[in-house]
RNA sequence: GCCAACUUAGCUCAGCUGGUAGAGCAUUUCAUUCGUAAUGAAAGGGCCGUCGGUUCGAAUCCGAUAGUUGGCUCCA
């Protein structure tokens, strides 16, 4: 007789089904209408293949489309189709991995002296939306690691036979559609007829357990969908995102340019760029004048020396601009200002009365970024950082830290930034020495310093280990760039190493000398890419007080320009960034253009204002909303920007 | 730096398998003086990224180089 097994639903309802019933079985015993969207399903909180045989009392839940659980297991078996296609294409290719990814999969395999071309993915679509018709089931089956083994080295690919090396016997299992079989610990989907829509995105190099030192494999990008309609709304998806990228931003509203003669990432600011770097400006000065910072100037270039006892130099060098040399003395760029910040410290005799020393500076950094990294304003080699070194003891390291993460909060606030990760990155023991300063009970004391200040201030944060500063652990904002790269945005670090090797030091009260914390700290980031962030996520549309231009006069004819003009007098007294379209044009016309450049506020003046004077006020993306007093407009935009609201 | 792709007027792009360049927008001029997302007409503007090769002939084919882009590595 068979065994009954008892399964909990999600909803706390307990079925009976016999021994060995699988969750397809279950759904299908739901309806038949769930059981063609189930992909996978969570067993005992582990994501299983929806045909595995249960074995015992369990609780279920069903995975589609519409989980994340469900999500993954489809991409990853798309991975193995697509690995089914590539295998077909090009035999005798090698396989090593093939995950899901938050938007598609990947699969890196080594064709050997064979490359690859756009037209070669348009023809691995076509044999992978055939593969899929074909409705090969995925049929798990759990085998011996010898056997394993074997089966990759009659096969001759030794990057499986890697993977298997590192496997324990008894939990390895194969997973087999149509003509292809791969290693993989699963889940997958129950058959490839769920596949109905393919798109492989793009082909890359991509180095072998993400070593440069090791062999380029090829990484195949695909992204597959249970509908087609679901595929066209994606890439409809990616074009919207494109609309937002602050490099297309950037040239249509001026604000940055690259030239090939000044060279690759070193942007030009336009003038409108400027002014928003200058608001930017004024927002952190007033907001680090109110916090007690000092600000400091410093040059842009030092001597080896300097980077030499900062310890920078053995570390960075690669990443610096290589020296200049000068009766015989080799001056560096500074690729950060933390040094000259320390001699500023190191100037006078400090007292413990002295601390904390805030110092601050928007300071200009050249960094010889590979060529391969650059990327508009996010990734460039000159940077102007809004940094600020604050030195104190240990006492008052914690309150220092927490003011900085207020100050963080205020910012986000006035942006609305509120998707972001912020990550606290740790040391690697292992690497002591190496990648990191050689003083193990420091790293840990003053991580879980930060850690208690970030749990204190109820900060949501993910703690990642080998991600620190040679000096410390730091806490960077993490951000997403419209097309998706993951970027920092904002970086706030702990340094116990670099007051030592400056000998900074500070009286105590007992007349003795101690060597002062150090946090680094650059909540808005550099202006380049702190705008470049902006324009992303205000689609180019600035809040008045940073828009380049804030108010565009438009006269219905050229009857109305002293009108006009009178209006831009005001205004300009009130220090608002004004301007007439005195163009010869249609108001239409001036309507749609300025709308385009996404001025916030369009004053249309003609007969009916200049008689009353009054301005009709148009807001960007909102229309017309009637006419007012010129100087009550004034007196509310000058409101608005001396706020800084957002709308 | 590595893998792959792209580069035609200020911008966005067209130019089939080689026969020495085209559109829209922008610009300038003229007409029009207009009421909430494109007034009309005319004109100017490009040694097709750069250098070299193949060819009677190259924007088009090949090579090199620069820049940009999608990834990898990296990111103080």
């Amino acid at each position: 007789m068979d065994q009954q097994i008892n399964i909990t639903l999600p909803d706390g309802a307990v079925r009976q089904y016999p021994k060995g019933t699988s969750a397809l079985d279950v759904a299908k015993s739901i309806s038949e209408g769930l059981a063609r969207k189930v992909l996978a399903a969570e067993v005992n909180g582990q994501v299983w293949d929806a045909t595995r045989p249960i074995d015992g009392d369990a609780t279920l839940k069903l995975l589609t489309w519409d989980d994340s659980g469900g999500k993954n297991t489809f991409w990853h078996s798309s991975a193995h189709l697509m690995a089914e296609a590539i295998e077909s294409m090009y035999p005798g290719v090698k396989f090593w991995v093939g995950p899901p990814l938050d938007n598609g999969f990947y699969y890196d395999v080594d064709l050997g002296d064979r490359s690859v071309s756009e037209d070669d993915l348009r023809k691995l679509e076509v044999k992978m939306a055939e593969l899929a018709k074909q409705n090969n089931t995925y049929v798990r089956k759990e085998i011996p690691k010898t056997e394993a083994v074997n089966y990759f080295a009659e096969k001759g690919d030794e990057y499986k036979l890697d993977l298997l090396q590192g496997l324990e016997d008894g939990n390895i299992t194969f997973y087999t559609q149509g003509g292809f079989t791969d290693l993989c610990r699963g889940p997958h989907i129950p058959s490839t007829g769920f596949i109905k829509a393919v798109k492989l995105t793009n082909i890359a190099g991509a180095y072998w357990k993400g070593d440069e030192r090791n062999k380029q494999l090829t990484r195949f990008y695909g992204v597959t969908f249970p509908s087609q309609k679901q595929l066209d709304e994606y890439l409809q998806m990616l074009e919207e995102a494109k609309k937002r990228d602050h490099r297309k931003l950037g040239k249509e509203l001026g604000i940055f340019v690259f030239d090939d003669d000044v060279g690759p990432g070193l942007p030009l600011w336009m003038p409108n760029g400027t002014v928003v770097i200058e608001e930017l400006e004024k927002l952190a000065k007033e907001t680090e004048q109110e916090a007690g910072y000092k600000r400091v100037v410093t040059p842009h270039i030092a001597k080896e020396s300097m980077y030499l006892t900062s310890g920078h130099l053995p570390y960075y060098q690669d990443s610096m601009y290589p020296p200049m040399e000068l009766e015989g003395v080799k001056y560096y760029l500074k690729s950060m200002n933390c040094p000259h910040h320390h001699k500023i410290f190191a100037a006078e005799p400090r007292s413990y009365k002295d601390l904390p020393l805030r110092l601050a500076e928007y300071g200009t950094c050249y960094r010889y970024e590979q060529s391969g990294e650059l990327f508009g304003l996010m990734r460039v080699r000159c940077l102007h950082m809004n940094d600020a070194h604050i030195y104190c003891t240990k006492e008052q390291f914690a309150q220092e830290f927490r003011a900085v993460n207020d100050m963080y909060q205020k910012y986000f606030k006035i942006f609305g930034i509120e998707k972001y990760v912020m990550r606290l990155s740790l040391h690697d023991p292992a690497k002591l020495g190496q990648k990191y300063i050689n003083e193990p009970e420091l790293w840990l004391e003053t991580e879980e310093m930060v850690r208690q200040v970030l749990k204190e201030s109820g900060t949501p944060y993910v703690e990642v280990p080998d991600e620190g500063a040679f000096y410390g652990p730091k806490i960077d904002v993490q951000i997403w760039s419209a097309i998706g790269r993951e970027f920092t945005l904002a970086t706030n670090q702990v340094d116990f190493a670099q007051g030592r090797r400056f000998k900074l030091e500070f009286t105590t009260q007992e007349n003795s000398a101690e060597t002062p914390l150090i946090i680094h700290r650059a909540p808005l980031g550099t202006h380049e890419r702190f705008i470049g962030f902006l324009l992303e996520h205000y689609a180019g549309k600035f809040p008045a007080w940073i828009a380049p231009l804030q108010v565009k006069i438009l006269p219905i004819s050229d009857k109305f320009m002293d009108y006009a003009k009178s209006v831009l007098d005001k205004l300009k007294k009130l220090d608002i960034r004004a301007e007439i379209d005195d163009r010869n044009e249609k108001i239409g016309k001036k309507i749609r253009d300025t709308e385009l450049m996404k001025v916030p506020y369009m004053l249309v003046v003609g007969e009916k204002e200049a008689s009353e004077g009054k301005v009709s006020i148009r807001r960007q993306g909102k229309g017309d909303l009637g006419a007012r007093g010129v100087d009550e407009f004034a007196a509310e935009i000058v409101a608005e920007i001396r706020e800084r609201r957002s709308e």
